[in-house]
DNA sequence: TAGATTGTTAATCGATTAACAATC
DNA sequence: TAGATTGTTAATCGATTAACAATC
């Protein structure tokens, strides 16, 4: 482990993180390999002092008179968000969403490999089989999780079989789950959750959208 | 339009709501007709003072000594949100992620008609048709979304074209934009933007799974 | 060395929580 | 009326911005 890490970090730095990834991976693509909390600030719109704050949680990336090496940072955050390493994944309910996920090239390329996709009803033809992976039953999930070390789980079926397919995920040892279904999870403490809430994102566009009007 | 609206409310409220305007719709659907800031807060998890607070940003809606009515509460919330009226949507993007949003129920329950679903390639055999919408050529898209009243456009497609349907929309008129592809869009500042970031949401789940590790 | 830019402390701003008077 | 619970002000806490000494 290369980067420092004191005091607890807050969840608003954190999720500030990936943006910087992802900035940080396309100026490297662009063959940048040097760059400014300024000039990073122009970029991402954060102001170059919460930059270099956030920056300094995890430790001094930097260079005074220099600013930051582009790899160098891009590859640290990367090790703090640990995507250093890969990640076996299953989705639970094989719709168009849990499709979508599969089949996304981006989660391969960043190291998530999506090896089972399981479904209340796997024969069900609009949940055919997914690129190459069948689509599994439920019954098998918790035996597959065991046996393929997957720490991921992601739950794309319906509301109504949510916390029931969460419950096999935590008894089967699973690390972390991804959840698109709008339920709150009951979950133990020790099996982290991050919830996509499509829902409220589109409320809140309706908001703005609406706010011009008045 | 029945509710308060002084200040501009901050956007950290904002994105609170539509999580109010959810458990207060399970609510009603389970026949409950009143409830308190304390009681609310029990369910949500948000303290009771916040909830208030929250609440008094767009008027009195309670009552003291009883707290507030569920039904009343969310149909203001809901009018807060511009929920209470339909809108029309087309989506750009045809692959899974573009048929699993067409294809979502809620959306439609909630006032989202998608009336229309447009790709660079609709000849595609996995850009078929969904449910029962062509999928349409891009070249069509502006003048489609003058004819039919459309002021929402989401953007489904790949990171590559994203900022070129992005002003299309524009061209056209679009009051607000829902994008799930990984680029800053450069918008004029009359139309609003909501970026789905799926890749940050997971990175922030890996983080918390190494941080048990650690 | 001089210039640039970080790392970090201090100041400000905003958001959350606590407390309680108003009132149903 | 007495009890409950809001609406709202004040206190606290945390996050952002400003400023500048350290240093490459």
């Amino acid at each position: 482990m290369n980067y420092r890490m004191n005091k607890q970090v807050s969840i608003t730095v954190i999720r500030r993180i990936p943006k910087y990834y992802r900035h940080l991976t396309e100026l490297l693509e662009k063959g940048v390999n040097r760059i400014s909390s300024q000039e990073l600030s122009n970029l991402i719109g954060f102001t170059a002092s919460q930059i270099r704050q956030d920056l300094n949680n995890f430790g001094g990336f930097g260079q005074q008179g220099y600013g930051y090496n582009v790899e160098e940072l891009r590859d640290e955050l990367g090790k703090i968000l640990g995507l250093d390493r890969e990640y076996n994944a299953v989705i639970s309910g094989a719709g168009n969403l849990g499709h979508a996920i599969s089949n996304y090239k981006g989660f391969k390329e960043a190291g998530f490999n999506i090896v089972g996709v399981f479904d209340k009803d796997p024969e069900n033809p609009r949940h055919s089989n997914i690129e190459k992976l069948d689509v599994k039953p439920i019954e098998e999930l918790e035996s597959f999780i065991k046996k393929h070390n997957v720490e991921i789980g992601i739950i794309t079926i319906s509301k109504k079989y949510a916390q029931e397919i969460a419950d096999i995920y935590v008894k089967a040892g699973i690390k972390g789950i991804w959840n698109f279904a709008p339920v709150d999870l009951k979950l133990p403490k020790n099996v982290k959750l991050e919830d996509v809430r499509l829902s409220e994102s589109l409320y809140t566009l309706t908001y703005f959208i609406q706010e011009t009007v008045e």
